[in-house]
DNA sequence: CACAATACTTCGTGATATGATGTATTACAT
DNA sequence: ATGTAATACATCATATCACGAAGTATTGTG
């Protein structure tokens, strides 16, 4: 799909995909993939900024000799999500603004 | 609302705004303001592109001593919103996935 | 005469999705 | 044992793009 029509939408998607409990880089891709494809490079891009952000934070622990870091969504995460939500009333108003029939000639 | 999540719309709503009738950059601005907003640097940058993209055509006309560049939508710019219009649906499993409860741990 | 409105243009900036590439380990098939 | 896929994370360069700022020029209007 457009990649333009999917900024806005993956870092929320991110948050969404750790908001019921703590998980990982390579995880993340595989419980999101049914649903939205990213690449790699393109999620630990977002995932730092989450991090910078302060939307979610970070633990390193070890598992099965290798080192993964497991991140878990914090309050301004879940704020970012409802912020979202609330912001996707307009997305409709132009979803809208673009699907609406012009019955008559201005 | 967030720059981002605007991305991948704005273009379809310009053309959005001159499927029903030829239009020029001025009264496009005003005609789209009610529900979206957007700055005269951005529209006209995204004129130029659509005109590049082949997607709307433009004559120029004289209109109360001024110059007026009018636009029209073609062929491959209906086909554009369509193509929009398709695309919407993954747009919708992207929110779904961010608005969905997590009924279950994993 | 000053100022708002109309109308279009150009430039620089910051944000950001992605491919390419690299590192390192484990699991599995040949 | 050897190669290959899967797991797991990181960095860099690139291209796209929305926007503010600033500019040009004309037509109303107080």
């Amino acid at each position: 799909m457009d990649i333009q029509l999917k900024r806005g939408m993956l870092d929320v998607c991110v948050l969404a995909a750790i908001k019921d409990g703590e998980s990982y880089g390579y995880k993340i891709i595989k419980d999101m993939s049914p649903y939205i494809t990213l690449s790699e490079s393109t999620l630990y891009t977002i995932l730092k900024r989450l991090e910078n952000a302060q939307m979610l934070t970070v633990r390193s622990a070890e598992h099965g000799g290798r080192l993964r870091k497991y991140y878990q969504i914090t309050d301004k995460g879940r704020e970012r999500i409802e912020e979202f939500k609330s912001e996707w009333r307009e997305v409709m108003v132009m979803y809208q603004f673009v699907t609406k029939e012009g019955s008559e000639r201005e």
